[in-house]
DNA sequence: CCCTAAGCGAGACGGTACGTCAGGTCTTCGG
DNA sequence: CCGAAGACCTGACGTACCGTCTCGCTTAGGG
């Protein structure tokens, strides 16, 4: 997670394990009282109790910093299994809108999506540490709908990538833009409105 | 737009147009090359050939100065009458996305409504100036698919309202997400593809 | 003393005299009020109720007002006739001093003197405004400890002269020293005791 | 001198002595080719190739930097024994004249003191840097005229502190005013009429 | 059991940009 | 033409962070 994926020099004092949790918890509780371009590396050190220089031998800057500190909430995204395609969907819709409504995440993400439109690395990284690792949900619930018997299984392997694809950017989608853009709740009577319309969609493209 | 709403103080030498004309124009110049991080007031002065005082007479900051400058590119956004709904959806997915691979936008706008998430008067304003302006797109869209007999009429005032924004935020979102966060294009098959997902599921919820 | 000493043009609006007062006492009072270094031209003009191209207009800038508004306090001081020249001389230091202790002089005079070591027009106007007419309290001084019989009458004018400019230097400059730079007082001891030694020096040269 | 009479804490990088003398002649430098009121820190910095918050880091602002950067040269003042009190103060008058001829003190001096009107830190600076350190030459030139037997030994502690300060207010205010207000040369000749006048005075002042 | 290489804290360093302020000038309107 | 108002350009201010550096000290592993 953090940068040193060197082949652990064998010589010298090894990098405080404990340092690495203290500035990524620091992180957050930064980004909650400041927001994203209030944050200061220098910030993060004192509230780490940690030296700045610390800090830049693990991280080249505050993006790769904050993506590491936010990314590990995402893993708290789960499909606890509700019985249908539609409980599921509107389940994962309810939990994601709340992650996003938590202040670090809430100031972080689009601030570090932005960035990393003129960063390839740094976008290389968000994708590895955050949006990749949530697509699990989607092909997670696709399964248990195809053993529901809720969707047909694809034949075709990159048509079943392709909507995958679609379906994640469309529920992540709408969820960040209903929460960060249009600055409106998603409440259980949105996200209901949003599962029916989405499952409409997709009943619809697999009719005959 | 920019801040003079005042009631036109009547002595002392106005304020210059021209000058405002070249400083939104030298900050779309300034994010395309230098993107949002790096643009600098001091740099959108030069640019303008406008002392930094001038920027700061009308604007704020950063923030407000941006928006403004993006603004004006989202009023481009057309919607030609193609004959059907589904054409009039996928022609505007495309004019969307085109817009969001332009680089001032590309680097603009998520950076905004990043700041947006910690400031409500530029919340406020990002919705003013670019975000209830293309609702009308939606609007304008069902309308015409209405008159043509595609869509029914909506009995409920405040469902239809539900309806559009649901709907706006589900095509906005979609074309935001495929196009700054997963970073893939959005070329004429996806938008078949989304734009099919979209009309199935708003079929559904009219038929019975 | 203000800058128009044009041959009073016979056309247009002619220039407000009240503005001249106005303008002078401001000065004065932000001299008070906020030291040499925080007067500022434009508060000047605000307590003057006067435009900043009022004041642009009939002096060059902070230095050349400065000495204008402050050139007129110096006239203040007389010689009153005391009955000898002892008396006379404490009495002007005496005088000098006080005036020096005022806010307006103390923190305006070294500064504008200061400021004329690199600009001769202001060093003449310096000289013409507050110095030389200070030095008739030194030539009506010895012409009435002459005609008292106090000192001999100067036969040679060129070593008259270089006496009246040597006494007043060291007057003048005692004074200042004592009272701007070791910032003690000028009480009547410290009079009493300089007068002293200046007499019993002026008295030794007359002796052979 | 400068700012760092700590107890030189123990940890963190310690300051460059280099930066500390090259900001010092850099402000010198400036001094004589810009003169106080165009003096810029930003300039000093520039000449000492340092930044400027390295400046700020030691020194509270201008005034305080000219103070230390000034005063040593007045500690190149000296009184070489010349045989006579006559001689030992006329060879002080001139150097000191010498001195203020100096671009650098001549700007700088009179401005400081212009501060220092309303700035008790900084006239505190003032005293210990510039002026107390001279009162040593009086002090000096004293002992070795009562050595020789040209002046008595003062049998009054506190009259003998208050003469040596009217004497040093007298050669020090006559000798600035001369130079700086009345602008006129402090030659060979002034030098001697002022002695003569000043030791004429003192002799008076001891005779029964 | 010391040696040595790296980690660590502290804080100074050269920079860049900030947002503000003052100096002077220019442009409008009204007197 | 004068005067007020206020916008304008210029340039300096003092501050905040940046990311790097240089210290002296700590900490483990390998010889």
């Amino acid at each position: 997670m953090s940068s040193s994926d060197s082949p652990t020099s064998r010589t010298g004092r090894p990098r405080s394990t404990e340092a690495d949790a203290a500035i990524l918890e620091a992180t957050r509780a930064s980004l909650v009282d400041l927001g994203w371009s209030k944050l200061t590396m220098g910030d993060v050190a004192t509230r780490a109790k940690v030296a700045k220089t610390t800090l830049y031998r693990r991280w080249a800057g505050k993006n790769e910093l904050v993506v590491d500190a936010v990314a590990v909430l995402f893993d708290e995204l789960e499909l606890p299994d509700r019985g249908s395609l539609a409980a599921d969907v509107q389940g994962v819709v309810l939990q994601f809108a709340a992650l996003l409504e938590r202040p670090e995440t809430r100031t972080a993400l689009m601030a570090v999506v932005a960035e990393s439109t003129r960063d390839d690395s740094l976008r290389r990284r968000i994708r590895s540490a955050i949006v990749d690792r949530q697509k699990r949900l989607v092909l997670l619930g696709r399964e248990r709908a195809q053993a529901r018997g809720e969707l047909r299984y694809e034949a075709d392997a990159s048509t079943a990538t392709r909507n995958a694809d679609l379906i994640f950017d469309v529920i992540a989608g709408a969820v960040v833009h209903r929460t960060l853009v249009s600055a409106e709740p998603v409440d259980a009577e949105w996200a209901s409105g949003f599962t029916t319309l989405l499952l409409l969609g997709l009943a619809g493209t697999q009719e005959p």
